[in-house]
RNA sequence: GCCCCUGUAGCUCAAUUGGACAGAGCAAUGGACUUCUAAUCCAUAGGUUCCGCGUUCGAAUCGCGGCAGGGGCGCCA
């Protein structure tokens, strides 16, 4: 936002050091003060250029010589345009803006540009991103969440950043804990059919899980229990032959089940604000993938073993690797059946091809991690040069306090439960904070605050760490959470609204408060902690930005009176710097996903 | 055996990518609602940034070597 100002400083200033005949740097980096009483940017140029001094053989001591030298220049910058006073500290060079003019700037920016403000240059480069790619035939729990939420952030912030921006969602809907799904159904329970979308895929669930149980070898198991068992396990392998057979009966159970299963993540997508563009369905990926493996072969990257063996590639070999890293991928099994990694190969190639995709990013679980390494590194010997920037953004599991979550076991907690859950609590908040809180717009507070709680839960914690969850702590209100940020925005709205109208021009001329001149400098760095967010894939940069932008926030509101200030000029400044707050506070939860209630 | 990730206050996490005194929240104690919404704020307390060596004017951040935890390593996804 200062960018000219700051390039005619640097010039100014390589020009001194030239004349003087100081070394010169490689370059010169301004950074935000960390003092902001009076805020404004520094540099620590002398300390490199002491340091130049220091190798070429003059006897200096660093930090007393910077010193020197950042009293040198100071004095010799000044006067600077844009720039109210230079000084030297600690030999950092720093310059301190006039605050009304910085003050006016970045508010009107703001003000100007209004949802669009943040919103980096239009980009060449087609991105991609993968995610919300659970398993039909499971339900929809806490876990699964964390990619939906995750990676709809990210795609916010990538498109936001400025780069066409695809959403794409890869469901696992064949395998054998499908089938084995479907045994169970039909073997058990065909016919019977809950009302209700959530209803209905949570009971499919619950049926996967008891087959699971049925299918699994017990130590204590009786000779009879192992005969059913057995009996039980071959019904399903039959089964699964007659779904690859293409069986019309076993297709329509498939379906049918399989469509409740996408009924009910359709829904749950739709409760997230998540609009996927490109579903690739892992059964319609599976027979063309199998292409692909013959190019591979026939192009010397791949071996085939077959019959004895798989097809595989070995990857540390063919990049000439002499410590073991990427190892052998196999990418077809002996029996000519895929894997995952044949699949995802053959994804690429149409990612890349049919959508013209320049960035590729995989928002899956850890675990995948070499698999990916592997595949990124095929597809590189393969000639894609988009190999080089597909991105595996992993993400830690979430556990329960006594141990991992299982589909299979059935000790999952629910997305939907854990919604329901949190929009009770905010239901007793409001009954306590807000009884006046019309029903209608408290319905939708509710769940405004109770999934802005549970999403800022998964947002504000590192993706590559794991996540036990915890009622408590999800669906905590208070403290670093998004009520607390989003109560910054309803504390704006409702100044703004006994406000009434927003001046047209504020003045800032007079003694700004401390905490004033933090929101306006928190404000402004908007735009780049977006571009960073986008460029490094870090939705957690944003989650972290909203907080400390609301607490900046919460802080002003404390000290500073706006509309009872006593001085109309101050009253007018500072009604607008709040319309600001308010319009950057709701930008930041936008790419997020999570809502702006105006009220709460 | 090899590869990847993590290690920061009692707990959960930050730290503008190598910069100025390492910051928040939770939990604890005390305080502020006749005042623009107290889902807030203020105060007190809490640190050998896992350990060691190195690079640098400067290291939580980079390199090397350890230690601890997690994940992964040819036909699961």
């Amino acid at each position: 936002m200062f960018s000219i100002e700051l390039d005619a400083a640097t010039e100014k200033l390589l020009a001194l050091l030239e004349a003087n005949q100081y070394p010169l740097p490689g370059s010169v980096d301004w950074t935000p003060i960390p003092f902001r009483s009076q805020w404004g940017f520094g540099t620590a140029v002398c300390f490199q250029v002491a340091a130049a001094e220091a190798r070429s053989g003059k006897q200096v001591h660093v930090p007393s010589r910077a010193k020197e030298i950042s009293e040198h220049l100071s004095r010799a910058l000044d006067p600077l345009e844009g720039f109210e006073t230079i000084e030297a500290a600690n030999g950092y060079i720093n310059l301190y803006i006039n605050k009304s003019v910085y003050s006016n700037r970045v508010v009107n920016t703001v003000l100007e540009n209004a949802t669009e403000f943040g919103r980096g240059e239009p980009k060449d480069a087609i991105v991609m991103v993968e995610y919300a790619q659970p398993n039909t035939h499971h339900s929809f729990h806490i876990g699964h969440a964390r990619t939906a939420i995750l990676g709809e952030a990210l795609a916010r912030l990538v498109s936001f950043g400025g780069y066409p921006t695809i959403r794409a969602s890869y469901p696992g809907d064949i395998g054998l804990g499908v089938i084995t799904c479907i045994w169970a159904y039909d073997r058990f329970f065909k016919g019977q059919e809950p009302d209700g979308v959530h209803e209905r895929g949570q009971w499919l669930a619950k049926i996967y899980t008891e087959a699971t149980r049925l299918l699994t070898p017990r130590e204590d198991e009786t000779e009879e229990e192992r005969a059913q068992r057995e009996a039980y396990d071959a019904e399903r392998r039959a089964l699964y032959k007659a779904w690859d057979a293409g069986e019309p009966a076993v297709r329509e159970l498939w379906q049918e089940t399989r469509q409740w299963s996408l009924d009910e993540l359709d829904a749950i997508l739709q409760i997230l604000g998540i609009e996927i563009d490109v579903f690739f369905f892992e059964s319609e990926v599976d027979e063309p993938s199998k292409r692909i493996v013959d190019e591979l072969i026939e192009q010397g990257i791949a071996e085939d073993e077959r019959p004895e063996g798989p097809v595989i590639v070995k990857i540390d070999e063919k990049l000439g690797l002499d410590q073991e890293q990427y190892r052998t991928a196999v990418i077809l099994r002996s029996d000519g059946t895929t894997l995952y990694s044949t699949k995802d190969l053959a994804l690429a190639k149409v990612k890349f091809e049919d959508y013209d995709v320049d960035r590729s990013i995989y928002v899956v679980d850890v675990r995948q991690s070499l698999h990916f390494q592997q595949v990124f590194k095929i597809l590189e010997l393969w000639g894609f040069p988009q190999a080089k920037d597909c991105f595996h953004l992993a993400y830690g599991f979430v556990t329960l306090p006594e141990g991992a979550m299982s589909s299979r076991a059935g000790n999952v907690v629910l997305f939907m439960d854990v919604l329901e859950e949190a929009e009770r609590r905010v239901q007793d908040v409001i009954a306590e904070k807000n009884p006046d809180l019309p029903g209608k717009e408290r319905d939708r507070v509710v769940r405004q605050v109770g999934l802005g709680a549970l999403q800022y839960s998964m947002l504000s914690v590192d993706n590559n760490k794991d996540i036990v969850f915890n009622w408590d702590d999800a669906l905590s209100f208070e403290g670093q959470s998004a009520p607390y940020i989003q109560n910054a925005h309803v504390r704006a709205s409702s100044i703004l609204k006994r406000a009434g109208e927003i001046p047209e021009e504020s003045g800032f001329e007079y003694e700004m408060d401390p905490t004033e001149i933090e929101l306006i400098d928190k404000i402004s760095q908007f735009p780049s902690t977006v571009q960073r967010a986008a460029e490094d894939y870090k939705p957690l940069l944003m989650a972290t930005y909203a907080y400390e932008l609301a607490r900046t926030f919460h802080l002003f509101y404390h000290a500073a009176r706006v509309i009872q200030a006593d001085d109309p000029a101050v009253r007018a400044s500072r009604i607008r710097l709040t319309a600001a707050a308010k319009q950057t506070l709701a930008n930041a939860l936008a790419l997020l996903g999570i809502q702006a209630p105006a009220a709460m």
